[in-house]
DNA sequence: ACAAAGTGTTTTTTT
DNA sequence: AACACTTTGT
């Protein structure tokens, strides 16, 4: 994360750190690591890592990243590229490298694949083979199943009679992830007619989005083939590609398209050790196009050794043990994992509860963990709600109930205007609107927040490498803070409406220029879309806030019980986890794919680090969800009727 | 105007 | 499977 442009990255200059020999290096930051995790690391070949849930994937790569730049294994000027799908886990992964090495931390690049992808197509647009250029640049463009749809009607109307059948049949949310990425492009485009259905499709796709006059319009599957066009038609590029980056990471590698799959292989499939960590008993977005066995099929396309890691940092013994019920259902060879993690005494680890409404539901659980609060040192944030779907049909029955006990909820996916809320939250513009927010309303006892705010001043304003600039930026903050101040203490929440607030806010930091700035750094932000939803955040915060550090706690939701569906719990843990809706409505698909949506179960069970529970209702468990009953009965779960 | 029949959605990320 | 929403038929 620390590499400016991390392509074709500038080597820091060679600092005198000593190396450390191999047999000498010792991870840094923990204790120790399990002796498969000792074999995975020192294995300089391709190496698969499977790893269940808790078992330290990020702490692995981290370590692995210590050890090959430490021990000059990855020697300067040579980089280890790491390669999440998330934005999130891969500025975890690049915090936890600094953390670990900083002296190193310059060679260690962590970026997601479509930032990979794209930057590759930003850079070498140029060096596409003829028959590719791109001659009036790009606008990213995703589809709608529907619009997919039409197109596909379309072209299987005008498609030679033999096509048109087999065109038609093509499945709109599939085309994309599964026929386009799928398809490697030809360096020359043959001029004859194609000959099956999944050619014409294919070249009907690129001849409508992309090789027509004007701005091409582009997804990111598109874009990960023209890169891989790229790599595999400019051998100078791939040459370059594999000497920067000798040492490669994915992470979560079950998820995998094929389209990504393909790219790996073109550009890393030869002189470049990869490490593929994952778990192929994690494997839930199957529905999205991840291949069936991404795993097995990397450890046979890249000769790759396996090895298991069996620890389990995260939950108690307990839980680890109900984990590997589940777990022999998904691999019947899955190895029983070892918990590390401290014990606690005092709560059953795992039970089912079952409700007759909704209603008595929500006031039950939302009361429970009122109690278990004020009797521990645990906070809202240690408490998940995990279901299967539609999480925005739990949020307003649960906001009630633990309303009525001071604690809140949070929604990452709740819509804020036209954006998430999770969007908005992360957003730099929010963090700057609201730490000037906290920074007037309570001045001193926020140094990080002052030096982030300034941070960002400095850069909307251009001052970044000028003391003098930085100097006026400073003072400007301080009267900045104190004018606000005096316009947040003379106008309470209540009597002020959110339109006002960020007038007031955009005249302070002069709206024009963060505009400008948010324009020039984050093009797929849009400035305008920010700032509407942080009015309507701030507008339902002040509602009932009592002053204004009420509001902003509010507007964060930092502290706060999650609600979450088992997709979006993938790779997060807490201390108390409830599982909601074990029964028909949510787990209606499970008969449609028994393997995926039973990983899904394990996947979202699997985030409880102490306390696991279930709840469901008193409709039929006959069908394709007495397999979860059986499972939970198999793992000795009480039930208990909760009215 | 209203009911019946049909369609789409559910689980998501990426600049 | 179940719900929301749209189109068609009387």
């Amino acid at each position: 994360m620390s590499t400016p442009d991390p392509l074709i990255p500038m080597p820091p200059a060679p600092r005198r750190t000593t190396l450390i020999p191999v047999d000498d290096w010792r991870p840094a930051g923990i204790e120790d690591l399990e002796p498969a995790a000792w074999e995975a690391l020192r294995d300089v070949g391709n190496v698969a890592v499977v790893a269940g849930p808790g078992a330290g994937k990020t702490e692995f790569l981290a370590q692995r990243a210590a050890y090959l730049l430490q021990t000059g294994l990855c020697p300067w000027p040579q980089h280890i590229l790491a390669i999440s799908f998330k934005r999130d886990a891969a500025a975890n992964l690049g915090r936890r490298v600094t953390a670990r090495v900083p002296e190193h931390a310059g060679r260690f690049a962590s970026m997601t694949f479509d930032a990979f992808t794209k930057g590759l197509v930003d850079r070498f647009a140029l060096a596409l083979p003829p028959d590719w250029r791109m001659t009036d640049g790009y606008e990213i463009s995703t589809v709608t199943n529907a619009e997919v749809g039409d197109f596909l009607n379309g072209i299987a109307h005008a498609a030679p009679e033999a096509l048109r059948w087999e065109v038609a049949r093509f499945q709109p949310n599939r085309f994309v992830s599964g026929v386009v990425g799928n398809y490697d492009l030809p360096e020359v485009v043959p001029a004859d007619a194609e000959v099956d259905a999944i050619s014409y499709a294919v070249r009907e796709w690129w001849q409508a989005r992309y090789l027509r006059r004007g701005k091409a319009q582009l997804d990111f599957v598109m874009l990960n083939r023209l890169a891989e066009l790229l790599v595999r038609a400019v051998p100078r590029l791939r040459r370059a590609l594999r000497m920067t980056y000798p040492v490669v990471f994915v992470d979560e590698f079950q998820d995998t398209t094929s389209a990504q799959f393909s790219f790996l292989t073109s550009v890393f499939g030869e002189e470049t050790a990869v490490t593929a960590v994952g778990d192929s008993k994690q494997r839930i977005m199957g529905w999205a196009g991840a291949l069936p066995n991404a795993v097995q099929r990397f450890t046979h396309a890249f000769d790759a050794t396996t090895y298991s890691l069996a620890w389990n940092f995260r939950s108690s013994d307990a839980l680890v043990a109900l984990q590997h019920v589940i777990a022999r259902q998904l691999d019947p060879a899955a190895v029983r994992a070892t918990s590390k993690a401290t014990t606690e005494d005092g709560h059953d680890p795992a039970s089912l509860w079952t409700f007759s409404t909704d209603e008595a539901e929500a006031q039950f659980i939302a009361d429970w963990i009122a109690r278990d609060i004020a009797g521990s040192n645990r906070t809202p944030a240690d408490f998940a709600l995990i279901a299967r779907q539609k999480i925005k049909d739990f949020e307003p029955l649960f906001r009630a109930h633990l309303a009525v006990h001071g604690i809140r909820v949070r929604n990452d996916d709740a819509r804020v205007g036209k954006m998430t809320l999770q969007d908005l939250l992360k957003s730099e513009t929010t963090h700057l609107l609201i730490g000037l927010l906290r920074l007037a309303h309570e001045p001193h006892g926020l140094p990080t927040v002052w030096q982030d705010v300034s941070t960002t001043l400095e850069r909307v304003h251009g001052a970044i490498d000028d003391e003098v600039a930085q100097h006026r930026v400073g003072e400007n903050l301080t009267e900045m803070t104190l004018r606000l101040r005096a316009w947040l203490e003379s106008h309470p929440p209540s009597t002020v409406s959110a339109v006002d607030t960020v007038q007031q806010l955009l005249a302070l930091v002069d709206g024009a220029a963060l505009r400008r700035y948010v324009r020039a750094t984050t093009p797929g932000e849009d400035f305008d879309l920010i700032a509407g939803a942080f009015e309507a955040r701030l507008e339902s915060s002040i509602k009932q806030a009592a002053g204004w550090g009420d509001a902003l706690d509010e507007f964060e939701c930092a502290e706060a019980v999650v609600l979450l569906t088992a997709h979006r719990s993938k790779g997060l843990e807490y201390h108390t986890v409830f599982f909601l809706g074990i029964h028909d409505r949510q787990w209606w698909a499970l008969g449609s794919d028994l393997p995926e949506g039973t990983a899904t179960f394990f996947v979202g069970l699997s985030r409880a680090a102490h306390r696991l529970i279930l709840t469901t209702d008193r409709t039929n468990r006959a069908g394709p969800i007495a397999a979860l009953f059986t499972m939970l009965a198999e793992a000795g779960v009480p039930e208990i009727d909760c009215g």
